[in-house]
DNA sequence: TATGAATGAGCATTCATTCAT
DNA sequence: TATGAATGAATGCTCATTCAT
C-alpha cells in the first residue's frame, strides 16, 4: 500500500531524470556527484536511491529513455511527408532545430554518453541501438527513394545513412564543445545541397 | 639513474604519454588513475610526475601533441598531390586509413578528449585548434579547386570542410566505441561519390 | 542517523574538536593525520569532513574557540576580585592552576599552535587576538592599579603585561614540553614576590 | 683517501646547516623538504645525505650546535663583568641584542624546535639541556649576588633564574611570530627595572 | 664525490552508498 | 517515504630516501 500514487511517483522519476540530465550535461557523468543530482532536483541523496538503484543506473535510464527515443522521435515527426527527398531534407531541418531549440541538451549528453560508452557495456549498447534505429530510418528513407526511382539507381542506403548519421552526430559533438565557428544553418543547407546533387538524377539539367 | 641525456628524458615522456594514451583510451580520462599510467609505463607513479605536474597535464600534452598535430600531419602526408580534387580524395583515404591502420587509437582519444573538453577550458582550445587547423587546411584544398575552375563555384568552402571534418569526427568516434556495422572503406567510398557530384561540375556527362 | 538535533551536531563538534586538540597535543599538526582524529573520536575520517571542511580548520577552530577564549575566560574567573594587586596575584594562580589542572593540554596546544602559526596566517592572527586580549586585560588591572595609585606611578602598564604573558606562556611551553624542573608553583611565587616588590610602593617599610 | 680537505667537508656541513636553519625557520621542521635545503644550499639532496643521514639529524643538529651553545656563548660574552647585578642585566641586553639584531633567526628556531620537541626525544633532550645550561648559568650569577650580600638574601636563585628564562623564551618565541605590539626594548627595561626592585635591597632608598 | 631520477609508502580529501530516524 | 549523517574505499599527489651514473 504505496502512500504516493504511482502518477507521482512517475513525475518524481522524470525530475530525478532531467536533473541528472542537467548535471551529467554540464559537468560530464564522472565528475557529476549524487548529490549534485540531489540538488538540482531539489530532494536529498536518499530519494534518489529511490527511483535509481545507482547511479550507473540514472545514465543507462537516460540512454535509453533519452537518447534511444530519437528514432521513434523522428519516425513521427516526419511521417507525414511523402516524398523520400523531402523527408531526407526534413531530416536534416529537424537534427539542426533540435540541436539549437527543442534539446540543444541532446548533444552534450550524446557526448558524455559517448565518452561513458568506452567503458560501460549498456551504456554502449544503449547508443548502438538509437544509432542504428536512426540509420534503419534513414536508411529506409533513401532505400524507398531508390526503389521509387526518385534516387539515382547506385545509392548504398545504409552506408549512407551512416554516413548521415555520423556527420550529424559529429557536428553535434563539436558544436556542443562550443566549436568557434560552425555555422549549423549554412552546414545543414551545404549538406542538402550535397544531398541533391549526390541523391537526385541530373537535377542540373532540369533546375 | 640521474644527469641522464636529455634524449633518454625525452623518450621516456613520450613513453609515459603513450602510456597515458593507452590508458585514456581504455577507461576514460577520469576513471584511469595515475597508478594506471605509472603501471602501463612500467615506472613508479612518483615517475610520473617528475614528467608531467598533474594528472590534467597528461591529458593536455595529448590533446597538443598527439591531436594537435593532425593539421601539420595531413598537410604533409597531401602536399605532394597538385590536383585539388586529387587531394582531398587523398584526405578522405588518408583518414580513413589512419582510423583503421596507422593510427587507430587516435579515435578513441578523440573522444574522451571531447568528454574532457566540456569540463577543462584548455583541452577545449586544443581541440578547437585541431579542427580549426584541419578545417583550414580541407577548406583551403576546396578553395583553390574553385579558383583554379575546377570546383564547383558556388560552394562555401569553410561550410564544406567543417561538414566534412565533422562527418570523419563523427565516424571515428562511432567506430570507436565500437559501433558495429560501421563499414569504414564502404563508407569513405560513398564520401567520395557523394562529393565528386557536389564539387565536379556535370562529371557524369564526360565520365 | 540524518536529521538530527542541532544539539547533537553540535555535541559531536564538540566531540571532534576534542579529539583534534589531544591527537594535536600528542603529535603536533603536521604530523596528526585526520585518520588519527576520526579514530580518536570514534568515527570515520568522512564524517569529520561533515563538521570541518579541511584538517587546517581543525586548527583554526580550536585556536579560536579553544585559545582564543583565554581572554574572556579570565575576566569572568577574576572579575569579583575587587583589588588590582589581589586580581593580579589571582590571575597567576589561576595561569598556575590552569596549567596544571584544569587544562592541562592548553600548555601544548599553544606551543603546537604557535609552531602553525609561522605557516599560517590565520592561526596567527588567531594567536595575536588571543594574547592581545589577555594583554589588554592584565594592562587594565596594572592601570587601575596605578590610577587608584595603588602601584607605583612609572610603570607602564602595556609593557609590564606584555612581560607578564610572555613570561606565563614561555612557562606554558617549556612545562609542556616536559621541561624537567620546572616547578610551577614555587615560580608562581617569586613571580608574585618579584611583582610585588615592583608594583607596590615601599611595602617592605611596612610589612 | 677523501678527495677533499676535512676542512672543505666542514664548511660544508656548516652551509648546509645555515640552509636548514633558514629553510626550517620559514616553514617549520614537517614542511621544509630536503629538497628546499637543498637548494637554499646550492647542492643536491642526495650531497644533503653524505652529512646527515636524515632530515632529523639536520634538525638534531641544529638544536645542538646551534641552540645548544647558548649558555657557552651568553657565559663567555658576559665573563668580563664583574658585579653579579651588571652581569645579570648584561644578560638581558644580550638576549634583547642577539633577538632583534645578532641572530634573529634564533627565536624562530628556538619555536620550531619546540614544536618538534613535542614529539621528538631527542631534539627534546637538546632543548632541556640548553634550558638547563642558560638556567644553571643564570641561576649561578644569583647566587654569587646572594652569597655577595648584593642581592636580598631570601631570593631562590633557580626559580627565579628559571623564570626569567621562560620570560626570554616567552618573548622570543611571541617576537617571531610576528606578535604586532611586541616592544623589545621596552620590555627588556621593563624586566631590569623589575628585577632591580625584587633583588636589590632597599635601593629606593638611596638612589 | 656529487647528482638527481626513481621509488613507493603515506596523506588529505571525495563520494557512492547505506540506514537510523 | 524521505532525509542526510555516517561510512570507508579509492585517488591524486608529495617527499624522504636510495643508488646508478
Amino acid at each position: 500500500m504505496p502512500r504516493v500514487s504511482p502518477a507521482h511517483m512517475e513525475r518524481r522519476r522524470e525530475a530525478i531524470l532531467n536533473a541528472a540530465m542537467e548535471v551529467f550535461i554540464a559537468k560530464g557523468y564522472q565528475v557529476a556527484t549524487v548529490g549534485d543530482i540531489a540538488q538540482q532536483a531539489g530532494l536529498s541523496v536518499g530519494a534518489i536511491y529511490r527511483y535509481f538503484p545507482t547511479k550507473a543506473d540514472l545514465m543507462l535510464a537516460l540512454v535509453r529513455e533519452r537518447l534511444g527515443r530519437a528514432p521513434a522521435l523522428f519516425a513521427r515527426l516526419t511521417a507525414r511527408v511523402e516524398d523520400p527527398w523531402e523527408r531526407l531534407v526534413r531530416c536534416v531541418e529537424l537534427f539542426t532545430a533540435a540541436l539549437r531549440v527543442r534539446h540543444p541538451g541532446t548533444g552534450r549528453l550524446l557526448l558524455v554518453t559517448m565518452a561513458e560508452a568506452v567503458q560501460n557495456g549498456e551504456v554502449r549498447r544503449g547508443l548502438h541501438d538509437r544509432f542504428a534505429g536512426l540509420a534503419d530510418y534513414v536508411a529506409g528513407i533513401i532505400a524507398e527513394g531508390v526503389a521509387r526511382g526518385r534516387f539515382r539507381p547506385d545509392v548504398d542506403p545504409r552506408t549512407v545513412a551512416a554516413l548521415l548519421l555520423s556527420m550529424a552526430d559529429g557536428v553535434a559533438v563539436y558544436w556542443v564543445t562550443g566549436a568557434p565557428d560552425l555555422e549549423l544553418n549554412a552546414m545543414g543547407q551545404s549538406l542538402v545541397a550535397m544531398l541533391r546533387s549526390y541523391l537526385l538524377p541530373e537535377p542540373l539539367l532540369k533546375e
